[in-house]
DNA sequence: GATTTATTTGTTATCGGTAACACGCTAGAT
DNA sequence: ATCTAGCGTGTTACCGATAACAAATAAATC
């Protein structure tokens, strides 16, 4: 391996010099410069960032920390920050929570192993005791996204869950339907998922409109328990007129039980998803659903990570905006 | 931030012994254990795998090079790989080449700078020479996926674009179709989608079945391009009875176009995605496809690397079965 | 009780880089 | 000619861990 050592000897300098050329720091003739760069290009010279960064005590690693890279809200936010990282020479290391307290845990630590100069991790999660005292010990500077209920002083990017609820309910009102549901699934991890619904309910409640909640721990939040509970709910016989999801992919379950059903969407039963589909999916039906651009998380979340880098503070609390993206299913 | 020689002063022995301890080398007594865990507890230690790495020489870092993080595929290989990695302690480092060969080299480079144990590259992009130096010279064990039919001596994993062409081939020609067009979009960078276009548009050829090619360079892979030239190509006149798209997006954004021209699908116009839709987002209509399993794929990198890790080497060339999922468009 | 052997712990050097400062040299000021 | 600046380069110490070996302590054997 190629260390500065060895483009030190073929440029007949000391480490010292390399180092500063290769940075650009300090005062270098012209003329040792270009032997430097000559002899660092002839090895193939690649700066190692782990001794570089154990020296100056800084890392310039971002640590990412997600309920799940697959789920295309963060894969959205992960790719705009990392092209936005990219130009500070910042790398982006990975970990999924699970939206697992205890799992969550242990990546932290993990991830708090590399010493990274900033740490991004979804919130909505009840983190456990250690994991807070862990972050307090380190003070690491770190954002918090997708959950922006619920600051208690930390620096947040995110939508407000409560919102959505609300928005929903209030499209269901707006559109005069008296007999309204909600369906989910497993919610006690997921404390944005549950504050969605609490203030959903609380609103159609308010206007008298409840008619029915299905919700299951036991089941995932996927379109086949979607499936399931939308059976369960047309079983149970109340007659509906819209129905709130947890999220598009049980939405889009309920659609299909439905449809099969011989119930006409949106004319009988309004459909209301949150976060998921794409557009580029959508062939005829398109579920109407409330989403947040994840661009424009990642957007606010870089300018966060590069103004820390830079010695700055960045704006603490970022609520981004919702919108009711409408389809035909409402 | 707390450091071994913290943990070492507060429970009264020397760093050594408290390395050794919470890595459970060596030989230790019971009674030093149990003081040197409660020392390293009540302060809070977490090791610094920078100065870790930097001493050992190996680092449990994983580098993975992707065309973009938002693609699910990719998206649903490194969950699947940072599952299964997890438990070995390796963490997962990314960075989006873009499918452009300049960027890829320059983030190659950025990636290396970190000593990974592994690297991970995605294929079907037609590298640099300083790209390929550079992995030669740095000699890190690595492996190339998504890309299965250009093995050239590395170690592979994915799935034959050539095959997904004879099958998308095979499939029409099976149904009888006699004028098939394809339909596809910049293709210079991605190797894979041109295999496939190649091997596709030679069997179509071979059976005089071939009536169309509409690509267009300077549009991206997405729905509205799909639209765009499958409207190019009813307007070109001539009658087709089925269409191989280069990916999903492009096959929905045609499918709309197709239905909203009044052509009945399947009947008329059958049509054909590749990779990309999930069962999870359909509804009623469901892209018929030719998709791999992205966990799978995942699966093999992981066995690979923890193979490699642990001083072995991984077998050199798996192919990933492709299937032709089935829906309602053909 | 002396010697060997096993067990446990500590010392020193090193990984590849960088900060801080020291040193040598040239050039302009006196 | 001597002194001082300032530029260019090198020295030394350290970042936080670990490998390899040395030392100290305890246990076992004769």
């Amino acid at each position: 391996m190629v260390t500065l050592a060895d483009v030190a000897r073929l440029a007949k300098v000391s480490t010292m010099t390399v180092s500063k050329v290769l940075r650009g720091t300090g005062a270098i003739s012209d003329q040792t410069k270009t032997r430097v760069f000559e002899a660092a290009d002839e090895l193939g010279y690649v700066p190692n960032r782990l001794a570089g960064s154990l020296s100056t005590q800084k890392s310039m690693l971002v640590a990412v920390l997600i309920p799940s890279i697959a789920d295309t809200i963060y894969a959205e936010i992960i790719s705009s920050l990392h092209s936005l990282l990219d130009r500070a020479s910042l790398s982006i290391f990975i970990a999924e929570s699970q939206m697992d307290p205890e799992v969550e845990e242990r990546q932290i630590q993990e991830l708090l192993s590399l010493r990274p100069a900033f740490l991004v991790r979804s919130g909505g999660i009840a983190s456990t005791q250690r994991t807070q005292l862990l972050l307090q010990r380190f003070d690491v500077p770190h954002i918090q996204i997708w959950d922006g209920d619920d600051p208690q002083g930390q620096v947040t990017v995110g939508p407000s869950h409560v919102e959505a609820g609300k928005i929903a309910a209030r499209h269901f009102l707006e559109l005069g339907l008296g007999k309204v549901a909600y369906v989910g699934a497993e919610t006690q991890l997921d404390l944005c998922a549950s504050r969605r619904m609490d203030s959903f309910i609380a609103d159609i409640n308010a206007a008298g409109a409840l008619v029915s909640v299905v919700t299951d721990p036991d089941v995932p939040r996927q379109a086949e328990s979607g499936e399931l509970l939308t059976r369960r709910l047309l079983e149970e016989g109340p007659k509906v007129e819209g129905i709130f999801y947890l999220n598009d992919a049980m939405a889009i379950g309920g659609l299909r039980v439905l449809l099969k059903a011989g119930c006409r969407v949106p004319e009988d039963v309004r459909v209301l998803g949150f976060n998921g589909t794409s557009r580029e999916q959508t062939i005829n039906t398109r579920l109407t659903t409330i989403s947040t651009d994840g661009h424009r998380i990642g957007e606010a979340v870089a300018d966060a990570i590069l103004a820390s880098v830079g010695g700055q503070v960045a704006e603490s609390h970022i609520l981004c905006p919702l919108t009711l993206d409408p389809g035909n299913t409402t």
